[in-house]
DNA sequence: CTGAAAGCGCTTACAG
DNA sequence: CTGAAAGCGCTTACAG
């Protein structure tokens, strides 16, 4: 029940761990067919398998990447792993799972961790102001790409991110050209960048038109239950609205929930507008509009970068911005 | 900018590389309290991270476990996932997600390069048939606990279940006792262990009545895009029906989605109950009726039991079942 | 066409 | 109280 290694193959088939080694990692064009033939069948006979910590101690390659995020129940970092891990296991790279709960700590205890393990390269999506674990990785060089949330001092870096101003003008200037003006905007957690990205997009859009008012901004999670809380707060604070602008979907999600209970018809009483077209939002009734990210394609995208990076290739594109689109359905 | 390590430690500090060691693994009882503060302040100089690559392949542990499942998009797993990964992680252990889509084929390929990763342990919930794989794990002597899903010829090892069928049959006795007597069944693929134990659950039930009808049972796909399909299926089909038990909420989703768009009434028309509790399902309107599993604690456990596994412990309970339970909401 | 030897960064009996 | 040496399972210049 021993495991098998690389020494009973060469033993067993009378020739050197360097040939079968060579074997094994197609450095074989010197070898002869008849060796290889011996190696490859005594290697199936043991049930060999190859020992990838031996190999990555040896290679300083452990075919490992790190995904630090803040949630993976979150539908759309759930996405974003997924296509993450797809086009890792596509190109021969596991990945290790790091849920931070956006606490600057955790993360910079998960990117110590990673370092340790080795890993070949780390797509981080901060949950905060996370400086710190970024130099840590990048004193380490460990090559790495951020995903939809920058970090200041971070700009020059790879990562992959949407254009959340435009996403957010656009949305606005639709639900103005609909007839809308007392628009609520809902913003997320001040200490994420895209926070302010998201909201100063409403902001300037509205002061476009003079319609600005500060009385109609609110701030909650980026979750369901952030989006419950805030909006069963305001709609007994302010007497008239028209429209409610969510920074993302999940808190959408949970306005829905709220105004419906409170007697509120959607459209018809109140427009409701998203952000992230997370898959759920077009199985609800009624269906939500939201301005959509690419989120598999940023996933993957990100991964891909990464890979250019650890394998040093040159004119790699540091920065990758995606323009979100607007999806008009059921709830404006 | 070279990776420090323990004999650049060694020199350094004027001591071996096996006090340095020893230190840092707190086998330091004989050490003087000297040596050690002089070894940690050079660590803390030199910034060093220690290779755990190294470290396992000296120790043969690596503190890495794998989570083999079907989907990490789906909540469902997503929420597994989560509670595995927060439980491994307080435990010292880093998790490598991985994605099969239900495909026996990946599961395998995922299992061989796991154990060449030399994962202390797996996490498997199964997406089919997937003897060859397990046989696989055991025959390498990898400690493996199956979540959810259960395989034949493994009923003997560790796992984590819910008790499909008595939770089934307690949602279709709350639907008859509540006047329902038309009772649509739609099942999971057929392939999958517990698609049978929810069936079989509403068929017994059924019949303990005399009110069984094969016509009323349908097949599809644990999404919502398979809970989409098969409602506007048999809505054509079939005249009559006073509710509609879906294998899980994700089909229970689709399935709403279509009634509604199809101008059912939801619950004065038709009653819809699902199976899991996945957090969304109390975020829609209406609620989600549902049997609800202890999704979060399961993954915990699951991690718990593999954990007591990997560390020989004696006495460890094999099979965990847990009672779902009925969750009445909106849809009924 | 193939092999001996050193090395990757750790741990761990064993010795003193 | 501390260290020299062997070993974990691989790879890789180098030599022949």
């Amino acid at each position: 029940m021993k495991k098998v290694t690389i020494s009973d193959i060469a033993k067993i088939a009378g020739v050197s761990k360097t040939t079968v080694s060579m074997v094994f990692n197609k450095k074989d064009e010197s070898i002869s067919e008849e060796t290889k033939e011996k190696i490859y069948k005594v290697a199936k006979e043991l049930n060999y398998i190859p020992n990838f910590v031996a190999k990555s101690l040896a290679t300083n390659k452990s075919f490992s990447v790190g995904i630090i995020l803040p949630d993976i129940t979150n539908p759309f970092f759930s996405e974003i792993a997924r296509a993450i891990e797809d086009e890792a296991n596509f190109s021969g790279y596991n990945v290790i799972l790091c849920n931070t709960d956006n606490s600057v700590k955790k993360e910079e205890e998960y990117v110590r961790l990673l370092i340790s393990k080795q890993v070949d390269g780390i797509i981080f999506i901060a949950g905060g102001e996370s400086k710190k674990s970024l130099n840590l990785i990048k004193d380490n060089n460990i090559p790495f790409v951020l995903v939809d949330r920058y970090i200041d001092g971070f700009e020059n870096f790879y990562g992959v991110f949407c254009r959340n101003y435009e996403g957010v003008a656009e949305g606005v200037e639709y639900l103005l050209n609909s007839g809308k003006r007392r628009i609520v905007f809902v913003k997320g957690p001040h200490e994420v960048e895209i926070s302010k990205q998201r909201f100063e997009g409403y902001r300037d859009t509205m002061n476009k038109y003079n319609l600005y008012n500060e009385d109609y901004v609110f701030e909650s999670d980026f979750t369901i239950d952030g989006g419950k809380r805030v909006t069963e707060e305001f709609i007994k604070d302010i007497d008239k609205f028209d429209a409610i602008f969510y920074s993302n979907d999940l808190m959408a999600l949970g306005g829905i929930k709220v105004l419906l209970r409170s007697g509120y018809n959607i459209p018809k009483d109140v427009s409701v507008i998203g952000f992230d077209n997370i898959k759920i939002s077009e199985f609800i009734e009624p269906e939500l509009t939201t301005i959509a990210q690419p989120i598999y394609d940023m996933g993957k995208d990100s991964f891909k970068i990464l890979l250019s990076v650890i394998n040093e290739e040159e004119d790699i594109d540091r920065l990758h911005y995606y323009t979100p689109k607007l999806i008009i359905r059921g709830t404006t």
